[in-house]
DNA sequence: ATCTCGATAGTCT
DNA sequence: GACTATCGAGATC
């Protein structure tokens, strides 16, 4: 049983902070997902916010059946499908009625690596033990590009997680199969005042605000 | 390392 | 019909 299964989750109240705020501070917390196939959890690396006023948020024109999620309470998820291809996963922030919340672009796979794998179509690329001596930087620049592999992007975070159509509108805050914990003691990416900020990814509107956040020298994320 | 391009399907105009 | 909060492959430097 993965001591994960037992982080409580954030308390409602955490997503009702500011929108950046919460962007930031989800960095460093652990998104864990139990699924009939099994656990996977990973250290949230990289996020961004987006507001009831920022052109770029999909709640910005209003309500419709897919953004619904997005205008509910806050501390559920919003999953959506993009490009035909991939999910993005949501935290919902704010009150009700008011459309905002936070992209994770990139986590840190911490338990179910496997099963992230498998769910990616990347069993066969899995890192095998060479017999030819690794040095210790090798190996750890082999792990993250592994890492980067299986959770390097909303879309691939979400394949690997299992996250999808089903998860969408879904409660984070009162336990259940989706949630997010606080940060692990042992964190060994610094805190708080390391906070980089900068424009979001992959969007054509609000391109000029810094809401997209990552902890300096992190290297668990979407892009470099 | 950085780029360009195509896949793919749901949503909204 | 146009657009999309992406990804991976292939080309090019």
């Amino acid at each position: 049983v993965s001591a994960f299964e037992l982080a409580s989750p954030l308390p409602r109240d955490f997503y009702l902070r500011d929108t950046v705020e919460v962007a930031r501070r989800l960095l460093n917390c652990v998104l864990i997902h139990v699924s009939p196939e099994g656990l996977t959890a990973g250290r949230i690396t990289e996020t961004e916010a987006y507001t009831r006023d920022d052109p770029a948020c999909h709640g910005y024109r209003g309500q419709t059946p897919r953004n619904a999620a997005m205008f509910g309470p806050p501390g559920h998820a919003y999953v959506y499908f993009t490009y035909g291809t991939h999910y993005c996963f949501n935290a919902v922030t704010a009150p009700r009625g008011a459309a905002e919340a936070v992209l994770v672009r990139s986590v840190e796979p911490l338990a179910g690596l496997e099963l992230m794998a498998l769910r990616r179509g990347l069993v066969k690329k899995a890192p095998t033990d060479v017999s030819r001596p690794l040095t210790e930087a090798a190996a750890l620049r082999a792990s993250i590009r592994w890492a980067r592999a299986l959770c390097g992007g909303p879309g691939k975070l979400c394949q690997a997680y299992g996250l999808s159509r089903e998860r969408n509108g879904m409660d984070l805050a009162t336990g259940g199969p989706l949630w997010i914990a606080p940060p692990l003691p042992d964190s060994r990416v610094s805190p708080d005042a390391d906070i980089i900020a900068t424009p979001r990814i992959g969007i054509t509107r609000g391109v000029e605000l810094p809401w997209r956040f990552y902890v300096r020298d992190d290297p668990y994320l979407s892009r470099g």
